[in-house]
DNA sequence: ACCTGAACACCGTTCAAGT
DNA sequence: ACCTGAACACCGTTCAAGT
């Protein structure tokens, strides 16, 4: 009982910490608390704030590790599927379930560039899979980026408040307030809204893909 | 000289503060600093932090005051014109241009339920035209939502860095790389996406509105 | 190399004192 | 009612001291 109460200053025998429990105690602590300090995680892990900063560079470092410890979650095996636009949908059906399980990491990851190497590969993938489905290479990122825009507000939509539109006092709205009554009871409001616009989406892909359809050149009128 | 120079304690003759000047500057803060912090703003008008107390509720309420100057910025002009697609696309395109010429605070307004008056009676627009465009009414919802999502998703890409994937070294992801060097030169890219997506989601609505059209009731086939 | 404990600058919020 | 100045708890980051 006496040997491990403290902690004495000095380096250990071994090694207490390391990057994979920093992320998993940030995880844990952004997904009950809504977002993280470096005291809450170094508390969570039995050590003092400082010690952080010999694996990870400060707060940014572990947002980074969360990032990398999203993108693990990932799930790209649909990539490898037969059909693009099941391969394509399963990918980003499970790109959104992980922000679905971890909604409140998602307003700390949206501002960055994506260089995560796995999610790099799927994104490989997913460019391939356009070109085969016969999109033009010109307008495959394009399509990428609506996608990915798409994803992503749908991903911020789940850390959302349950009502995303309340009619205030004083404010006439009866068309949307009863638009809001008519909406399908349950939990799958956000889940009716993604699958909407995913397929959205792949009927898009399809119809450019589609020979002889005017439609195409209507994209670069602008 | 001598008489400005200090603010002395107790309340001054004329009021020096108020909400639209405190929006104003951290507005003007955020666009420059891309977050505030309230002894800036404080700074920016030449006031003690604790001053900003007496006309808003701490910095949520100064976010909140970002939230209705957004929202007042947005030209609601286009909902009152005559055809529905043109009257959505002219609202939605304003909406983010508003989010393009402040994309720093995209970031600070992701997460909360709209209230603002303003926005809700344009949504309350939105709706009548969904409708009048022959949108079911308990599709309705679904589709705004996913729209919403969409261009909150396509605000933070402004607030992006340049590059939004990059692939890293070690990594090998050729096709991805080609299509990024396949995109169109110039700064559009960001806007390419949108309008790709918007007049998307604007073809899903004309062919959810045409009569007997079989994939209406696919939608709700999960 | 890795952990501690103390230190520092800065932020959000509160509050008594002044007009 | 509205502004100041001081106070407080808390956060991110740095660093010398210890093994």
């Amino acid at each position: 009982m006496a040997r491990t109460e403290h902690r004495r200053a000095g380096r250990p025998r071994q090694t207490v910490l390391n990057r994979e429990r920093i992320a998993g105690a940030a995880l844990a602590v952004v997904d009950d608390r809504g977002d993280f300090t470096l005291p809450e995680v170094a508390r969570r892990l039995g050590v003092q704030t400082a010690s952080l900063y010999h694996h990870v560079d400060g707060r940014a470092g572990v947002v980074e590790l969360l990032r990398e410890r999203i993108g693990e979650l990932m799930d790209t095996a649909p990539l490898d599927g037969s059909s693009w636009d099941l391969a394509l949908s399963g990918y980003f059906r499970s790109y959104r379930a992980v922000f679905a399980a971890h909604p409140r990491v998602v307003p700390l990851l949206t501002t960055s560039t994506v260089t995560e190497p796995r999610v790099i590969a799927a994104y490989e993938r997913v460019v391939v899979l356009l070109e085969e489905a016969g999109v033009q290479r010109r307008d495959v990122m394009t399509i990428v980026t609506a996608m990915e825009n798409f994803i992503i507000g749908s991903a911020l939509d789940l850390a959302a408040p349950d009502v995303m539109w309340e009619v205030p006092e004083g404010v006439d709205a009866p068309r949307l307030a009863a638009a809001l009554t008519a909406q399908p009871a349950g939990d799958g409001r956000a889940d009716r809204a993604f699958e909407f616009g995913m397929q959205t989406f792949l009927a898009m892909i399809r119809r450019l893909s589609e020979p002889g359809d005017a439609s195409k050149e209507a994209q670069h009128r602008s």
